[in-house]
Formats: structure tokens, sequence, C-alpha cells
DNA sequence: TCGTTTCTCGAACATCGTTCTAGCATGGAC
DNA sequence: GTCCATGCTAGAACGATGTTCGAGAAACGA
């Protein structure tokens, strides 16, 4: 399993067309702010206090310098948010293809990639209307796609496949880590009027147990099955919820690709 | 397949116990700004303008008084989201039972999800972080776990599966919706030095076929596969990925229901 | 040495969510 | 009819945010 994090990016990577700024390799300059400072900073301020957390202020106090100088190295906070989100990326392992394994292989890319989307809480939120096109990201579907090749899964099937990993996964640690962000600790319980949506609890017990216990009294005449399986929900683990999820995917994606190639590498 | 799109709520759900404010439910006043109203306005700019041009003055300025106003009545923007989360969950449809049906019925659900989440684009990002216990998530979730339990499902299975499904969908369609929030059509393509993440593009011709000719500019020989499978990239169809994914995913699971007890139910 | 490019940063702007507080209107009690 | 408590409105202001502007300093090539 070569995990190949280069942060290096190949030079053989044209320019993007719509690039705007001009390249601003570090040169000059002895030791100030650079590029790369100001996203690893902000990586860690993202890690330590959450998503909402972070402004354009607190990362220069950080760095000890204004909030305007920022602007001249990542342009706007959403393009610094490109570069947060390309950098994390580039955490995810991803095997090189073996190809008589690439059903396990695929299921060790998902946990590695959900693994990386807990210890960064945030990156799912950030990848929002963000297309993965950094080199990080390319890195990531090429990887992929070698995988769902070797596989024998035919192009439009391996396409399809890549995609809906990615999206599947999301949505699975989306609800996973989109509540209890504060990393602090501070979340709150409210509610207005007659309408509950319960935010953000923390703590994994009094969260569940509070939901658990408003689900046993609601009406079971009217929510049934609801009643009948709080237990059931309070006990819900994630962990296997999620190999159930990823069993699932890569099961019935080998399956697809059986019956559309001779069968032959459907079996492991 | 029956509707229940009571916005209504049953009298005989209990107040949940986090709930802070009085039951402010509308009697006086003849007819300035009520809860309704200002939610109702709220789902209306949001489809109209999108999340990042909702303000709570926004609001106001619509209905004719001062943002001050609002806040006697939805307690705080994030208050009146729940709000707005709650009612976009109620235009989900999901029909009563037929046992022999369930597993067409699921998909049903998941295309009614999907298309509720297309609708009102903003809804998949407004539900990060928020717990769905408003009375039509409760709705939502009694009548899913009916649908499961109808198919025999045992009851671990089903709750894991009704989780599942929601996430899966919603991962769907997060991917699907994130770009182009901004309903005007002002999406603009910005990046910066040699890190590139494309933003937002639209028109789904020039986005696509952008992105297809900077796959296909990529060097061979470092992404083989991405610059093999650029057309396919480009010809990719989300109407048959999100087929797929729901027909890999009621099939698995139907799969793992039949391995659990004694068959019998797979089949259809 | 000079001029140009690269980079810093204090000040300011518009916008946001939210709170404060004074005030109005209504309905019930006497 | 008078009075008061309650329900409700809304202008002004606060603090925080992303971002721009423009003046200036530092470093490099000529």
């Amino acid at each position: 399993m070569s995990v190949d994090k280069a942060s290096e990016q190949p030079h053989e990577i044209p320019q993007p067309p719509w690039q705007r700024l001009p390249d601003r390799s570090a040169k000059r300059r002895r030791d100030p702010i650079s590029r790369d400072a100001i996203v690893d900073t902000a990586i860690r301020l993202l890690d330590a206090e959450g998503l909402d957390a972070l402004s354009m202020r607190r990362i220069a106090d950080e760095l000890g310098t204004g909030a305007a100088s920022l602007y001249w190295h990542v342009g706007s906070k959403d393009g610094l948010l490109d570069l947060v989100f390309d950098k994390l990326i580039g955490e995810v392992m991803i095997p090189d293809p073996e190809p008589g394994r690439w059903r396990q292989q695929l299921k060790e890319v998902a946990r590695s990639q959900r693994e990386a989307s807990l210890r960064h809480p945030y990156v799912v939120r950030i990848s929002i209307g963000r297309i993965p096109m950094g080199p990080n990201a390319l890195r990531y579907s090429e990887r992929v796609l070698a995988i769902l090749a070797s596989g024998g899964l035919p192009p439009r099937l391996a396409v399809q496949g890549s995609h809906l990993l990615i999206s599947t996964v999301n949505g699975f640690t989306l609800d996973e880590t989109g509540v209890g962000d504060d990393p602090t600790g501070a979340d709150t319980v409210t509610t207005q009027g007659s309408n509950a949506t319960v935010r953000a609890y923390r703590g994994e017990d009094q969260g569940t147990s509070i939901v658990r216990d408003y689900m046993a009294k609601l009406p079971p005449q009217v929510f049934p099955h609801l009643v009948a399986m709080a237990d059931e929900y309070s006990r819900a683990d994630p962990e296997e919820r999620f190999e159930l999820l990823i069993d699932i995917f890569v099961d019935g994606l080998a399956r697809r690709a059986a019956s559309q190639t001779g069968d032959a590498e459907a079996s492991q």
C-alpha cells in the first residue's frame, strides 16, 4: 500500500485554463508568510477550533501579521479553502492496484477517506461546491480509476463507480461529522415552539439517550415503528453501519461488472 | 401512494424536553407577520436567490417589516432554518407499505427525496448539523421504517438501512446541487496559482466541456486512466448514476435481509 | 544607483446576525 | 370606561466578518 502523499506537484501538470494569478513560487523573502504557511495554519486552526471559528483575521493573528496580507497569497478565503481542501484530499491513502484484490482495495480507500474526514470533521462541508481538480484530487481520481480498471470494470461503470464511491462516503461522514462541529465542545441544544430539530448534541451518551428518550415517549399509535425501534436507534453503531454500506456498495458494483463483462472476475 | 403532506402536526406529539420558547400559536393580530409567513418567505427567497443571498434583513424587507421583528417569532436565523428544513422534508413522498413491493417503494422514496433536493438545491446544506426531529422528519422516519418492516427486515437492519438511505441520497444530491447554488446564474470560475479547484461552473455544457478539455490535456504518462476516460466523464449521466446507486443499495439491502432471515422475501 | 516588481498592512467599507429598548396595540379585569 | 399586562413591532446600535484601497517598505535586475 504505497502512500504517495506528494505535496510536491509534478511539473507535468499544465496550467489550468481558468487560472488567474501568476505563479507565486516561494522565492524571495526569508521566512515570513508564504502560501503554504497560511494553508498549514488554517488547517491547524480548523482542527482545533472548527469551521465556524476560522476567519482571515484569526489566521493572520496566528501568523503575526494583518489580515490584508493574506490576500496577496491566497486571493480570497474561498481560494484558501480550495487549497486546504486539496491538501486534505492528499491524506487519503490509495493503494497501487492488485487486480485480484480490487474489491478489498476499494473498501480500503473508502475507510481511508472516512478516517480523513473524521480527522478533519469540516472537510466534507468545505468540499461542497468545489469540483476537485487540484493536484491531489487528480491523483485521487487517477488512482481510484486504476483500481477499478484493474478489476476489469468497463470504463463507464468505472467512472460512475468512482463518482459514487466519493459521494457515498461523503454522505455517510456528513451526518457523522455534521453534528458537533465545534471541537471545544461548547455545543448547545436549542429549539423553538412546538417544532423540534435537535441541534448539535455532544458526548454521544447524553445525545443519543436524549433522542432515544424522546423517541420512546412518542405516541405509539402514530409512530409505532419509531417507538418500537427506539432502542435500536440508540444502539446504532457507525462502524458497523459503515462496513455494511461499503459492503453493499462494492458488492453491488462487482455484480454489475460481472453481468456486463463475461463474468470471470466477479468472484474475488 | 398516499402523500400525507400534513403541515398540521398531530397534537399527540409531546413537547420535546429541550424546548425553550413558549407556544406561540397564531392568535391575535389580523394578518401581519407570522411564523409560517416567515418560513414561507424564506423558502421562496431561497428558491429564487440561493442560500448565500438569504439574510434576515432580506426576509424582513420582503415582509415589509424590520429584521428585529423576525426574532420574536423564530428566535434566530438558525432556528428559522430548522423550520425551513422540516417543512421541506414534508415534501418527500413516502407511500403506504405494500409488503410485496418494498424494494420498489424504497426506490420511490429515494427518487422523491432527490427530486425535493433538486427543487431546493440548498436543502442538503441546510440539513447539515441538524438532527431531524421535527414533526415532518418524524413522519419521514416512521414511514420509511414501515416500508422496511413490511419487507421483513430485522429491526437492526431496518434502522441501519433507513439511516443509510438518507445519507446515501444526500451524498449523491450534495455534489449534484453543491455546484451552482446561485439560481441567478452568476457563477464564476476562479482559481489561483498552480492549484486548481474549479468553482461553480454552470450551464452544464461549458462546465463539463471545460473540465473534459482540461482532463484531456493532462499528461497521459501521469494520469493514464483519467485521460483515457475523459470522454466518459463528460458523458456521465446523473440520472443513470442515481438509478445505479439506488439499484445497488436496495438490492444489497434485500440480499442482507434474505441472508439474515430464512430467505423467503428476498425475491421481489 | 535607479526603477520595477514583490510584498506588507493599517484603515476603511459594506454586510451580516443579533440585542436593546422604547413604543404601540390589543384583550381581559374591574 | 379605565387600566394594566401581554403580545408584538421596529429603529438604532454592537461586534464580527470578508474584502478593497493605497501608501509604503524591501529586494532584485540593470
